[in-house]
DNA sequence: CTGAAAGCGCTTACAG
DNA sequence: CTGAAAGCGCTTACAG
């Protein structure tokens, strides 16, 4: 609200020496701080750090920092987090970890915003971005049925997680429709992470009948199936297919190629971060549960059973 | 200031009304933000998040949040994170990005104080934490040597890197220490990643003579040759030795598990974390100049070469 | 030992 | 169209 001379020579008078308006006065006016706080379990998994490239790029593109704390899934970190937050005042707060949703409520009600991504919990209020688990899952297992395959395993996610479960209920799903009856031998307990599919992958070769197929809850899961198998002499996938979950980067240059269902993770990040900003810039979301879709990628880890040919 | 009386009673009600200092107002007193800024390049490479987990941890153990950029090495990027972090006004900056030292002085000197991790430039005013690469890089050689190869390749990181330049050259010293002419031939450049790593193993092992040994300027690139040299049809020790550098998570679940350097990355993080927050809570740095050291792991991808059974 | 005042650097009505 | 004032919620001297 000023003249175009006056707003001009003031503009470059502020270029000369520099100017950069100071952030913290204005937050303590305008009561927004430009920031937000993500909130997740760790980086150690390669799920992770393309999500975070999304949340990054969304959050630069509108001009607004982004503050990370690093869980580990503990129970102490996770409400620390939460208290710091709620000291640094972010205008809003991604959720990449499980139970958070509850913990926001927790110490006193957290105002901001706050969006859950990938782990919904049914009934939240907050705005989500996820992907169905359980659909995906039937697909990934539907494929090695297509294949020929009649014993199917799946080995699992870890106990506490939703999305672990919901997989495995779409395994369930995809053999029901096949008429095939689910064996409880072959469903084994992983947790996610290489160990798991190796362990597991030991376990479910050493059944009477071993099962010629093998739906992996993760890609890090089947790719250690996919050593444990080697080690044990089958070849996959003359032997044993293998399909995983997630479509992590190594997955395309592992040996070999691992046929996955593909998250679209760096979507991910910017549709949580998008959401997020669209709801404290005050709109009305059309659709504040976003579900992405997935995508089965086929490579060399899933071939038919070798008793068609025989 | 207050009788103990009375401090207990403010607590109390404190306490009770679940009061949270308001850090913004705080800050616009104090003149700091109780954040720090991070910019690295990206987390793609498997390398970084393990720093970043030290980061953090260091960060969240003296009350410190620690906000992200991720600049893609881009320059537009890393200027508009170097803006951002002027506005946001943390209490420090900590770089991962080579150039990004430079960068800090560019629009305006930039007041805070910052850490240079891993790229230091010669003669930069900031503290840094860093490990002796040429160093490492010689240890890494001199253990191929002491295996009894003599021709030992070297796959080079990006040009632009100084940690490329480092590792070259401590690759040069120990072939020179063990009276073994250097052959232009048998260095060929990289990109520190895998694909890098598939290239460069065809080239060299297309020689009149190829080299039984080859030293990776990093653990991706490492992961990269072998893959191509077990396409190619050689054997991982038996035909070429590999050793890399950085010592990644699955280069200990690799086939055949990986013979490298660690960098204690972890460590990496904390140091420069703390090296950080002393200096910004105004102590003397005993040494602004950490480094920290490496670590030979012997695992199965080095062995002696062949000729010396025939 | 306690209370009242000033001021950090902005933004936003409000008065001229 | 422009300028002066109030106030965001703290901390820190300073006066009582």
């Amino acid at each position: 609200m000023v003249s175009p001379d006056t707003r001009e020579a003031v503009q470059k008078a502020a270029a000369e020496v520099g100017y950069q308006p100071n952030l913290i006065a204005r937050s303590l006016r305008t009561q927004s701080t430009n920031s937000i706080f993500v909130l997740l379990p760790s980086l150690e998994s390669p799920f992770y750090p393309e999500i975070i490239r999304g949340l990054d790029w969304a959050a630069h593109e509108r001009g607004y920092a982004m503050m990370l704390g690093l869980t580990g899934n503990e129970k102490g970190r996770q409400s620390s987090y939460i208290d710091l937050a709620r000291r640094q005042r972010p205008d809003g707060v991604i959720v990449l970890d499980c139970e958070l949703t509850h913990l926001l409520g927790a110490n006193g009600p957290f105002q901001a915003p706050a969006v859950q991504v990938l782990e919904k919990s049914d009934g939240s209020p907050h705005p989500s971005v996820t992907i169905d688990d359980r659909a995906a899952a039937a697909v990934a297992t539907r494929h090695l049925v297509e294949l020929g395959h009649r014993r199917i395993a799946h080995i699992l996610g870890m106990e506490a997680s939703t999305v672990a479960a919901l997989r495995h209920q779409g395994y369930l799903d995809a053999l029901a429709e096949a008429g095939i009856a689910a064996d409880p031998a072959l469903m084994v307990r992983g947790n996610f992470q290489h160990e798991g599919g190796i362990n597991c992958a030991s376990q479910l070769m050493a059944e009477a009948t071993p099962p010629t197929a093998i739906f992996c809850a993760n890609d890090e899961t089947a790719i250690g199936a996919i050593l444990r198998l080697k080690q044990l002499g089958y070849s996959v996938p003359q032997d044993v297919s293998i399909i995983g979950f997630d479509d992590i980067e190594r997955s395309a240059v592992q040996s070999p190629p691992l046929t996955t269902i593909r998250q679209p993770r760096f979507e991910i990040g910017t549709a949580a971060m998008t959401l997020l900003l669209d709801t404290i810039a005050g709109k009305i979301l059309r659709q504040p549960h976003v579900t992405l879709p997935v995508e089965l990628i086929l490579r060399s880890s899933t071939a038919p059973p070798r008793a068609q040919f025989s």
